[in-house]
DNA sequence: TAGATTGTTAATCGATTAACAATC
DNA sequence: TAGATTGTTAATCGATTAACAATC
């Protein structure tokens, strides 16, 4: 790999990758096949300056005077996100949440395999999600082993997030995607990310409750004059 | 309101909010009274002065010496957040998705309430969730009005995604939680939140595959020597 | 060639961390 | 009082934006 692998690459880099990859897939979708700095950051409201210097982290991806072609840079992108690599994933609840996820066309369409399902409640168990059949977390560490899964989903109830990230982690996963709203502890070496909802509609109420007050104050001032 | 209200407070502080907010409950729930930035920092991974510097952004909350009462600081942050006025939420699209999301404790707990379920489907339209039946999305003008639903929920696919953000600004709704992976437009004055998903599971993957090249090299490095 | 657009260096801006006086 | 812990100022760090030379 003669791309920059060093570790003192920013969080908020990494993050917006993602968001440069999905436009670029939309931009093949439509047949472009070169486009700039300018316009992948109309599409994505990340401004042009931005993406170059993202991507002058990981390379030279472009030509002057030109701009980037589709195609190389979005499989450019793609290998650096590990992409490529088409983890496999098990995912464990199968709740309405776990159902969604296991349905969610996002996963598969970034490459990833979802290779186990996995639920406690009996009647759960053996019922059939497309092609994949639903597994008792019992045989967890077999199925783990046997299907090469690197990526554990968490979407049981807060209260059995810990037990089943240890028992992931216990048969040999990676990397685990959090749902539960809880903090979780899990080794160093393991990359966890967890989505936490409630910071999404906190802000949301919180940007309403400041709206509002603006809406006021300016309205008052206005008055005033 | 004699707290600050400027306009200048960062995104960075805010989304920190929450997690404060839900450690101060399970401190409550606890039976704590008292508590101190460092235990605040201890369980939400946030080093002390960072809180502390959060939260002077809007008064002062403590007691020099002795800490933090925990009820108060719970309610103020909640104040801040504006969650102490229970805004309305109606949920559109009742795939599994919107249903895990009618579902999800988190929301009520946040103090928000759940008001209206929408979908397009005959077969799903009528159907209970709860105590909530979920309803026609040609009533939306009318139940948003009705019930005074402020916030709305996106929870249909990519592809219908702004046509139901078009209607809810047309019903009046104030703000938007959207799940769908698109990147809407809506009115300035509309704050929008989207959950994208795709973010963290690539992030997950890009962690995967460095941590993996990271040890690699360590082993090469150690085995030279 | 002239125009366009990258890659990169320099300048600015904002956020985090450290330090400490105030005070319970 | 002595010890603890806040609120806040100062120092550091990192990320974003601006500017521009390189070059297609």
């Amino acid at each position: 790999m003669s791309m920059q692998e060093n570790s003192s690459i920013s969080k908020a880099t990494v993050d917006r990758l993602p968001r440069y990859y999905r436009c670029l897939r939309l931009l093949a979708d439509e047949g472009v096949e070169i486009t700039s700095s300018e316009e992948i950051g109309r599409r994505t409201s990340v401004n042009p300056e931005q993406i170059r210097k993202d991507l002058a982290v990981f390379g030279q991806f472009g030509k002057k005077g030109v701009g980037y072609y589709v195609a190389e840079l979005k499989e450019n992108i793609g290998g650096i996100l590990g992409l490529d690599q088409r983890f496999n994933i098990a995912i464990v609840g199968m709740g309405h949440l776990g159902v969604a996820l296991a349905n969610y066309q996002g996963i598969t369409r970034l490459g990833f395999r979802i290779a186990a399902l996995f639920d406690v409640n009996p009647v759960v168990i053996g019922t059939r999600l497309g092609e994949r059949r639903v597994e008792d977390i019992a045989y967890l560490p077999e199925i783990v082993a046997e299907r090469g899964v690197q990526i554990g989903v968490i979407a049981v109830p807060a209260a059995h997030a810990q037990e089943v990230a240890d028992r992931l982690v216990g048969a040999g996963i990676r990397g685990i995607w959090n749902f539960a709203p809880v903090k979780l502890a899990v080794p160093e070496n393991i990359p966890l990310i967890s989505e936490d909802l409630s910071v999404g509609l906190s802000s949301l109420s919180y940007s309403l409750t400041h709206i509002a007050f603006e809406d006021e104050e300016l309205s008052e001032k206005n008055n005033i004059e």
